[in-house]
DNA sequence: AGTATAACAGACTTAATGGTCTGCTAGATA
DNA sequence: TATCTAGCAGACCATTAAGTCTGTTATACT
């Protein structure tokens, strides 16, 4: 039985690593070699466990992004008070572990959908599925936020949902180096900005 | 004086179709050769004219990828008019371009920098730059925008020139095949609804 | 205890890449 | 007209990458 053990724990080994130093440098400017390197291990481990470095990425991408995305910018939106200060307080928390520069999962999705956009549609539908259930959940989120009178009800759920998404993919993108903290408090000012004309407001 | 005209000729060539393909397939991901074979042209060439890869590669930056992005996203936002909706206007075209495939140079800075960020600290400084003008440029317009009559003065410029680009950044990253269309228009009408909260509104 | 095999080590293969270098040719120049 | 050189062709080199294959060792099983 321990070599049950062994196996998984060589597997999570790889695989996390590979993680940080595909979003480090890239999946094509990472090699199996650096990540093998890293953990001291040998081209015959990693061919071991894995057919390819394509299947390699795609089993993190399933495993470890997915699920890191999911309970951190997805799960803590669900529930049953207001959408709108759950949504700002999750994405600021977000933020703040990007600040530091730890692993910022939402960014590094967007960093691998920049990567593969046009050069591999196979692991596209992958990066894909999991911007879906985000968008889904952020629309669940938002009607929910309706009947519970939290929510206007003159807005485009799925609007807001994608445009939402998008400025959070993009100041990710600009959050490099030095100007962190700013373009942070910065980004929550005017997304509360953005939501004020959203709340809704009791028909006196 | 006719090689003058060919040598011009033959590095604006290079220049154009590097930025191609290093759009489509990124930097790393392109070689040289990629390059040169789309043009029939040799390695001879290429290093006849410019020292490296790199060396060429910032070359672009300044001379093509910079003036189009000031020619497209920057130039149109500055005058005398209503800057709110000069912006809703031309974030429009440039998605409009985005739509069609075209390249969107926007766009492009944006897959540089993610490319590029913690790699090429060198290259990195370019690409920043050339945000930074894009940013002022926008700070500016707003301020105008309040003096005007056109903004409310309550508003932080600068939150919003850089929430502004972290959504287009955003939403640019989203627009792959397909949904570019939908996520256009989406995008477009919460950018009015944000704005809507920011216009100066007459005191009555 | 003996054997089979899971888990890995590491040399090797093949293909691609950035960059160098020598040589050719057409147009500029004296 | 003779020569020189800008502009380029393309063989060549060193390095790196993904993936293969054979050999080794510790552990599971009979």
């Amino acid at each position: 039985m321990e070599k049950q053990l062994k196996r998984m724990a060589t597997m999570q080994r790889l695989q996390t690593t590979g993680l940080e130093l595909f979003y480090q440098k890239g999946y094509y400017n990472t090699s199996v070699d650096d990540i093998l390197k890293e953990l001291s291990l040998s081209k015959g481990a990693f061919y071991y466990h894995f057919q390819s470095k394509e299947e390699f990425f795609i089993s993190i991408v399933q495993n470890l992004l997915f699920r890191k995305i999911y309970s951190g910018l997805i799960e803590p939106i669900e529930g049953e008070e207001d959408p709108l200060n759950k949504i700002v307080l999750c994405f600021d928390n977000a933020l703040e572990t990007a600040e530091h520069n730890f692993l910022d999962y939402g960014f590094v999705l967007s960093n691998f959908i920049t990567e593969f956009n046009g050069k591999n549609p196979d692991i596209m539908n992958y990066l894909q599925d999991i911007l879906k259930v985000w968008e889904v959940n952020l629309v669940t989120a938002l009607q929910k936020g309706k009947t519970d009178g939290y929510v206007s009800r003159h807005i485009d759920s799925e609007a807001v949902a994608s445009f939402l998404i998008s400025s959070y993919i993009g100041v990710r993108t600009l959050m490099v180096e030095g100007n962190s903290k700013i373009l942070r408090y910065k980004y929550i000012q005017q997304l509360r900005q953005y939501f004020k004309s959203m709340e809704y407001k009791e028909p006196a």
